[in-house]
DNA sequence: TAGTTTGTTGTAAATTTTTGCAACAAGAAA
DNA sequence: TTTCTTGTTGCAAAAATTTACAACAAACTA
């Protein structure tokens, strides 16, 4: 947990939004909770600060902080979706289709895949963060074959 | 529209699975329906012909197909779920985010980053289907800057 | 074809996520 | 501090997705 709180509410005022008691609990719920945090989790952890806040504004907040760059979207098995601080250094994940299980990769081994699809395509992925779904090691090996 | 029905009938039997009619109509709705099909979409599509044939079992049998690589299921814009054909040749897409346009990748592009996640990490990236987000050309050179 | 097993479906309810709208309150200005 | 503008919130309802369970029916066997 340590995110610039005064950097960020200063953003967004600059833009013309506002920093409110819910968005800033929503914040830092998301940065006490880890790295890909549910909206459940997040509703389950605030709403004990702040009996009154409701899931809608769960929903809202973190779909706005994502807009923001403040927060990223993470894609977590089986379609659904969690959040994380969005760092200045991207990351990424390997998800394992079996296990539910998450492994890190660092932004650097995705930066020559971008740079081709810049040369190849001419088109600019956005890359602060991606998901790739598939089966780590331990569930390759104990899954026989 | 062109999949093996017998096939694939015969896939499913060989698994201790059935083939029913709802299995069938909503497997022929995204054959028919192309490229990133919603749940939604199928409903709409197979209830006209069907109009028994309920959401739940669109939702269980897409999920189903997708377990049984028949589907593949595709992450389209703000965390959404769709779904298309697996084929035997996989495709990946380059989804432009101001425009919707959609650009395809051939799969050779993507083998050798497949397989240095297998040798960096030993884990298997499931590539049936892969969508990147991002900005294309044209979006790039109007949008100033 | 009739009988049996058990995988599947539909219904309805539970969950999760989104949205309309009136009341509220953050931030700017006086 | 008071006032004003308008971005935000909470509530409740809508929409989307999942789940429990009894009835149904696909596929196998005789």
């Amino acid at each position: 947990m340590s995110h610039n709180t005064a950097e960020i509410n200063r953003q967004l005022r600059k833009s013309g939004y506002r920093v409110t008691p819910q968005r800033q609990l929503i914040l830092d719920a998301v940065c006490q909770l880890g790295d890909h945090v549910t909206p459940e989790a997040v509703y389950d952890h605030v709403h004990r600060i702040a009996p009154t806040l409701s899931r809608a504004t769960v929903y809202r907040v973190l779909h706005f902080l994502t807009e923001q760059q403040i927060l990223a979207m993470v894609h977590i098995a089986d379609g659904r979706l969690a959040y994380e601080m969005a760092g200045p250094e991207p990351h990424h994940h390997l998800v394992c289709r079996t296990c539910d299980s998450l492994l890190e990769l660092p932004h650097s081994v995705l930066l020559s895949f971008r740079l081709a699809m810049e040369s190849q395509y001419d088109f600019e992925i956005d890359v602060s963060h991606l998901s790739f779904f598939g089966h780590c090691t331990d569930c390759r090996s104990s899954a026989g074959a």
